[in-house]
DNA sequence: TGATGTCAAGAGCAGTGCTCTCGTTCTTGT
DNA sequence: ACAAGAACGAGAGCACTGCTCTTGACATCA
C-alpha cells in the first residue's frame, strides 16, 4: 500500500534529517575534519553502524551537507534579490552581498565547507553543481537586467580585448544570454569573485590588523565593487 | 664545548627537517585532515612516539608547515618584486601577483592550510603573524613608491567617505606611513582582497564552467585590478 | 502464513593522536 | 674522568575514528 510505504519512508526521511542536523551542529562546533560520524549516531541515539543505513560514508554525509550549503546560501541570494524592485540594481547587488554574508558568518563552517580549502581526491559529485550555481545565477540576473534596463553603462572598454581571452570567456557569455561586452564580462567576473574574497579574507581572518569585520565597512566595500561594474 | 652541542642540534634540526618535508608530502597528497602523524613517523624511520620529541603535537607540526608556507609564499613575492625595476610600479604588481600565484598552484595544499577554511578553536600563534605580513608588506611597497615616485593617481575619491570608516582604515594607513587618501586605501585592499580571491577561486575549483584557469586570463584580471587601483 | 526486505545492534579490524614507561646514549658540570 | 642528568628511540597501551560483517527483531508484501 501506498501509505504504507510512505509511513517508512516519511520516517526513513525524518531520521536522515535528524542525522543531518546532528552533523551540521559538530561541523559548526568542531568543524569539518572533527566531524565524527560516531559522535554523531550518539547524538541521535543510533549506533555507529546503523548511521551507514542513511549516509553510505562519511563522505556522503559531508556532501549532503555541501548540497545543503549551497543551497541554503543560495536560497538566501535570492530572497534578498526578490525582496528589492526589480530595476533597483544597486539595491538588488548590495542586498544579495549582505545576504551572503550573514549567512556566511552565521553559518561559517558550512561556508569553509563549500568555499574553503578542497579536499583532495575528493570530486565534486553531480548533485552539487545545480545548486552551486543559484548563487551565481542571481548576480548574473542582477547584471542582466541592469543592461536590459539600460542602467549599466557597457562602454566596451578603452582597451581592446586580445582574442585569446575573448575565447575564454565564452562560457561566461553563455550564461548571460544577450551581447555583452567582454569588459563587463570580466568586471562580472570580478564582482563575484570579489564578494568572495572579501567575506572569505573576513572570515577566515586575514584582515585582523588591517581593517575590522564591521557591516559598514563591507558595504563600502561592496558598493565600490558594483560601482566599478557600472552599477 | 660548543662543536659537540652544535653536532647534536643539528643533528636535530636535520630530522625536524626531514619530519617536515615528509608532512610537507603527505599534505601535498592527503590533504591537511589526511596528514598523519604516525604516517609521517614511519616514512621518516621513527616510531610515532618519537616524533613527539620534536613536534609536542600534531597541531604543532601543522603550524610549522603554515609557517613555512607564510615564508615560502612571501619569499616568492619579494624576489618577483625585487626582480623589476623599482620604479617600474605596474610590472612590479604584475610579477608579484604572477608569482603567488605560480606558487600558490604548485603547492596548493599548503596554500590551502593559510588560505583556505580555518580550523574552529586553533589560534594562530604569534610565530606566524610575522611571515604572514611579508607578502602583504610586498603590495603595500609597490603602491607606497608607486604613490612617492607620483605615478599612482591619487585623486581622493568623487564621493566623501563616511567617518566611520575612515576610522575603520587607520590600522591600514599605519602600514602605509605617509599620507593616503580614503579611497587609495580602500583600492588597495580590495587589489590584496581580489588577487587571493581569484586565486582561491580558481585553485578551489569555483571557476569550473565560467573561465579556463589560464595564464593569459589571470594576467589580464589582475591588470584590470592594477589599473583600477591606479597603476 | 511464509518469504522478503529493512532495520538497529554488536563485535571486530585497522587506523589515529597521544601518554607513559623503559633502557640506552649522549652532554654537561665538577 | 666520572657521575648526574638530559635527550632519545622503542614499545605498550588508552580512547577514539571510519567502516564491515553478522545476528536477530520487525514490518511489508505475495
Amino acid at each position: 500500500m501506498a501509505t504504507a510505504t510512505s509511513v517508512r519512508a516519511r520516517v526513513r526521511a525524518e531520521l536522515v534529517d535528524e542525522i543531518k542536523s546532528a552533523a551540521r551542529r559538530q561541523l559548526a562546533s568542531e568543524g569539518a575534519s572533527g566531524l565524527s560520524l560516531r559522535a554523531v549516531a550518539r547524538e541521535v541515539g543510533l549506533v555507529s553502524s546503523a548511521v551507514y543505513r542513511y549516509f553510505p560514508s562519511r563522505d556522503d554525509l559531508l556532501t549532503a551537507l555541501i548540497i545543503d550549503a549551497y543551497n541554503a546560501v543560495g536560497l538566501a541570494a535570492e530572497a534578498a534579490d526578490a525582496s528589492c524592485r526589480q530595476s533597483d540594481i544597486e539595491k538588488r547587488w548590495m542586498a544579495t552581498c549582505r545576504a551572503i554574508r550573514k549567512w556566511s558568518a552565521a553559518n561559517l563552517q558550512e561556508y569553509g565547507l563549500v568555499y574553503g580549502t578542497p579536499v583532495p581526491e575528493y570530486r565534486a559529485p553531480e548533485d552539487t553543481i545545480g545548486p552551486a550555481t543559484r548563487v551565481t545565477a542571481v548576480l548574473i540576473g542582477i547584471i542582466r537586467d541592469g543592461l536590459e534596463l539600460g542602467l549599466i553603462a557597457d562602454h566596451s572598454g578603452e582597451e581592446p580585448i586580445p582574442r585569446v581571452i575573448r575565447a575564454e570567456l565564452a562560457p561566461v557569455r553563455e550564461f548571460f544570454g544577450g551581447t555583452v561586452s567582454d569588459d563587463l564580462l570580466i568586471r562580472s567576473l570580478v564582482a563575484w569573485t570579489h564578494l568572495f574574497g572579501a567575506i572569505s579574507f573576513e572570515l577566515f581572518g586575514h584582515r585582523v590588523g588591517t581593517v575590522a569585520s564591521s557591516d559598514v565597512f563591507f558595504d563600502h566595500e561592496m558598493r565600490r565593487i558594483g560601482h566599478f561594474v557600472g552599477f
